[in-house]
DNA sequence: GCGATTCAATACGGCTCCGTAACGGTTTTG
DNA sequence: CAAAACCGTTACGGAGCCGTATTGAATCGC
């Protein structure tokens, strides 16, 4: 991308990459359950539900239902942690792996339309 | 941003969007929603219900409830079309203008962080 | 060891959105 | 000027998510 990247051009990137999305009529995550979904796959594991919950501001049933709901189209899974089974440990999946990086192409695929 | 803008990056910046607006806590729309959103504000004018529900590929009632929504927290009017009076002329209003403002301010600073 | 603490999950009532189908109001058609 | 077509909205039952409060299991502190 150039590096003067203009207030349109942004949420003009965002609009097709998030019509795309709505079209294609697939996985439709709520604002709250792409986050979770993207910092489990980008930032540093280990996630659990507190630590989730703290990194986005939200309360832990907010995380645990959005794991159910990731869990059951298999963007995600959990696992007990053997070392305080108080613990419960987030895993990414391949599923959830592939839906990132069809959601990584269209962003790139749509900038390079923009020109940017 | 530079030319090459790689997959990691590309998910970096939607984490780091989505997870500001998590964590901000304010207005929180569905993907659908923006979408919407973004098209009655970046796409040529009139807008229509039919033609919004034909654009995205949904329902019409979808629509209309999304208006309903947004209209409730006047990020977008509604208006009869005075030519058709069948038809509903979908408007922008400051409210909204200023929330896409910020969100585009948002991509902006957080692309400008990862110095793409 | 035993109460206090911490963890994730669940219960609950409420609200929103869904898809399908039906509905009134308007315009076009023959 | 009726009949058909069109437009947006509403009705309906169902599903999902919300925040708050509580539960049960595991660990910690003394």
């Amino acid at each position: 991308m150039s590096v003067e990247f203009s207030h349109s051009q942004a949420l003009r990137l965002l609009h097709d990459v998030s019509l795309a999305q709505v079209r294609e009529g697939g996985v439709d995550l709520s604002n709250r359950q792409l986050a979770i979904l993207l910092t489990i796959y980008m930032d540093l594991p280990p996630h659990t539900v507190r630590g989730l919950a703290q990194k986005l501001n939200v309360t832990k049933p907010v995380i645990t239902r959005a794991l159910d709901a990731m869990g059951e189209m298999d963007l995600v899974a959990r696992r007990r942690d053997p070392a305080d089974r108080r613990n419960v440990i987030v895993q990414r999946t391949v599923q959830g792996a592939l839906f990132l990086e069809k959601l990584g192409d269209l962003v790139i695929t749509n900038a390079r339309e923009l020109h940017l």
